[in-house]
DNA sequence: AATAAAACATGACAAAAGTCATATTTAAAA
DNA sequence: TTTTAAATATGACTTTTGTCATGTTTTATT
């Protein structure tokens, strides 16, 4: 097997070090370089081409949450996010920007290791709790809302309903009289047994009818 | 390291044999034995106390969906789903009912090795694929709707309209006149700077104000 | 060419939704 | 203990929505 190539990013002197540490004496690895914030993981990846980056999050400069989206935008390779805290709102971030993993940073080296060979081999790796917030998080498809049926023009009355649009401004938009958008309405309604527009907007966006 | 305990479950013999021989020859884990179904791993797992669960989805009798659920909810070890497609939805249903991992079955032994011990450390895995997915379908908080500022009432009235409930409705449910509901609304509509309950909605549901 | 189905339009009417002035209760502040 | 400010409640009134019956025009289909 060659050696993964490792980029470390983490403003933390004593986790830079220590990370390269653990990895330089393992012949499987070989750090190509560790910078202080995203932009200088970024050049280096330029020069080199690393497999894998170890990316912090809280960086000056540029965070990892934007290293993250240049490097997977520019194909310039995987990122690991190593962080100390598991703030959800940053996960889905860097999960969106194209983030292969996300741990926190009190793991074994061992364990660490282990865990950037999945992620080289093409297997995400996230922190248990965080899947489990991301499982609660995710909507089952409510497959609530179905489109068949629909003729385009009435998909456009619907969408511009869950938009909060009035009649008046549906009308404006779409170029028709109040009095068609009404009609419209009501055959929509009638067609999902729905009795307003607001039980309609809230059926499309969440795939619930009210009861 | 002490030994990793595993139970097998699978309805291909194949699969079945081939995992036992696998993890058989290695000295890192145990395998307590193999079932067909849900119901025959769990049964093994109830005389003995397995770490790790290599669960298929499809399965007679039992499958790997439900199993799962009995298992995290008995608390019986912690469980690897490996199968051969990945439908969102069972991906979802998995992780909803606390599976640890999914992935599907042609990795590589070693590879396959690597990702058990990460389970057994903590640490859930993904296909990466899937892992998109999940980010997918993960709304980043809007940050658009803010409760600050609203009285545990007004919540009451927010959330029953972006229910899709009518005023008469919610009046019932809160005991109060449809004509306070009105009231509440239109302080609230004033609060926002919206214009008809239809927005609130939409604003609640989504964090996007019509325009 | 005949048929059917969208798309679009009206107006009259009914039913909700939204506004506003006003009043009571409650909790906090002076 | 007043005083004040929220929170809560109500009804009269206006506006917006939704319903329905009806009709025209355009565009596919047969």
């Amino acid at each position: 097997m060659d050696k993964i190539k490792i980029v470390i990013a983490d403003d933390s002197d004593f986790v830079r070090d220590g990370m390269r540490i653990i990895l330089d004496v393992d012949k499987d690895f070989e750090v190509l370089g560790c910078a202080r914030n995203g932009r200088e993981a970024i050049e280096i990846a330029k020069e080199n081409a690393p497999d894998i980056f170890l990316m912090d999050i809280q960086m000056p400069e540029m965070d990892g949450i934007e290293a993250t989206k240049y490097i997977v935008e520019n194909n310039l390779g995987k990122v690991l996010i190593l962080t100390t805290f598991d703030d959800d709102e940053l996960v889905q971030s860097a999960l969106k920007n194209g983030a292969k993993g996300y741990l926190i940073k009190n793991h074994t080296p061992e364990h660490l290791k282990q865990m950037i060979k999945s992620v080289y081999n093409g297997t995400g790796v996230m922190e248990e709790a965080i899947l489990e917030n991301l499982a609660k998080n995710t909507d089952v498809k409510v497959s609530g809302f179905c489109e068949d049926g629909y003729t385009a023009r009435e998909m456009d009355i619907i969408k511009a309903v869950a938009e909060g649009l009035s009649n008046k401004e549906i009308g404006n938009r779409l170029f028709i009289t109040e009095g068609t958008v009404k009609n419209y309405i009501t055959t929509i309604l009638a067609k999902e047994n729905l009795s307003h527009r607001t039980a309609l907007a809230v059926y499309y966006l969440t795939g619930k009818k009210q009861g």
